[in-house]
DNA sequence: GTGGTCTAGACCACT
DNA sequence: GTGGTCTAGACCACT
């Protein structure tokens, strides 16, 4: 789940999905500390203002919360919040192309095909758990 | 398969998606006059501009050919062009679907399940035939 | 209402409740076209950047809506939400006003006392409807 | 009157306003100990730095004095200080309510109403005397 | 060190 | 012309 800065899809909603990802599959838990918006911003080669922005989004759905001066905090219900951001995300995006391919009349079955060859050619994700060395890993230090 | 001005996807490549998938379902077919620019621009509620701009990717991607003064005329291959067209994009979203779901650890039934939803809710297409008037049907004049 | 660069409260949230009063009191009007994010930061003297980020609290509000490469125009809700965010706002400023002045030991009537004082020294708007000359209103086009 | 890490008034100044109503409210009197910083930034989970600033201003407007390498003492005329400063502040935010309500054009006793609400709302100060324990009261030992 | 805000200036899609 | 996004660099309050 790398960053594209030619999709279309802009970089700060990008670094979104990146992070709810992580969330949603526990690379990051409830109460860890989110990496700081210049580290971030490093990693990912993108301006800390866009890696802001991102942060600020993160906050508003409720993946993580802000504790001033130390840094962003995974919320308790943060894993629920990324899980249910990913399915509404992977919906749209079936939805648009199921649209794409009835409109031009492809047979329901074509459909299928091509949604397991897509399911079939998506890599595992590669940067999970082993990302993180286990000794890297943020204190658990939940917010009060 | 409306024009969604709001969505992310450029105005102009969905009216690119919009054509083709008429030309892929036969509502346009080889030798027919597409609608004007004025007429699309009327149509979809956009601005001539943008629909120029979708007509010239519409040419560089083999969907149709120009004949100035005249109009644009879907090609012979336009049909091919077309599926090939929408299979690609289905497929396209297919993966960012599943990117999306695999990188929140989402199980593979989920996802299956996600993707059948998806499906069941995409509405069969409604601007179909009904949006080329019959009248306004060019007679069937390949472009020399 | 103008823009203080030195309040602590920030310049973008200082825009949404300027331009939300304006709309509350009726001075832009649903379907209205709002002051262009180039317009109004030469009117404020404020950086584009800064109103822009204003205007997109301003839809996520509901307050206006965008049509892109139009401008942005109050939603036919719009008043009720200006005078929903007005109530809130003072709601919560009188709150902080009674906070403090119950910590303080004040007594009742001279909380009340110095809150009629403020009352009256709050001058009367000077930037209403007559800040925008009836012919400079924007012609009332409803977004579609 | 709590400590809001999330409130847009800086901690330093809401620190101020807590140390001022106490002081206001005679639970600190002249020539009292006032908490030391660290105490105090434990109390209430604030940095000790913070807290620090926050006793700079209180000396600055004349609420305490310092004795080095002692502590900070509530000043002789520290309850005149510190009414005026809550009646300072509650007049501010008062005056800021009513100007985001005239702004908006509410009615006058809309605004009266939304202040009564407010008033009746504010719950009466629990942080007072308990939050310093009888034996830790310093006796009232002036500064020379 | 942390996140939050702001200015300055650029490029994009769209009208 | 319009709004949307991004980079670059600064200053702020807070830890």
């Amino acid at each position: 789940m790398g960053i594209d800065p030619n999709h279309h899809v802009p970089i700060y909603q990008q670094i979104v999905g990146h992070i709810s990802g992580l969330i949603g599959a526990g690379v990051y838990r409830p109460g860890d500390l989110l990496p700081s918006v210049r580290a971030l911003s490093l990693e990912l080669v993108v301006n800390p203002n866009t890696v802001q922005r991102a942060y600020q989004e993160i906050e508003r759905i409720g993946l993580a919360r802000t504790r001033r001066g130390v840094g962003m905090f995974v919320s308790e219900n943060g894993v629920g919040v990324a899980v249910r951001h990913a399915e509404s995300a992977a919906r749209d995006r079936f939805r648009e192309g199921v649209a794409v391919a009835v409109s031009a009349d492809l047979a329901a079955d074509r459909i299928e095909a091509i949604f397991n060859e897509a399911k079939g050619s998506v890599p595992v994700r590669s940067d999970g758990p082993q990302s993180v060395a286990e000794g890297d890993r943020s204190p658990t230090e939940p917010p009060p």
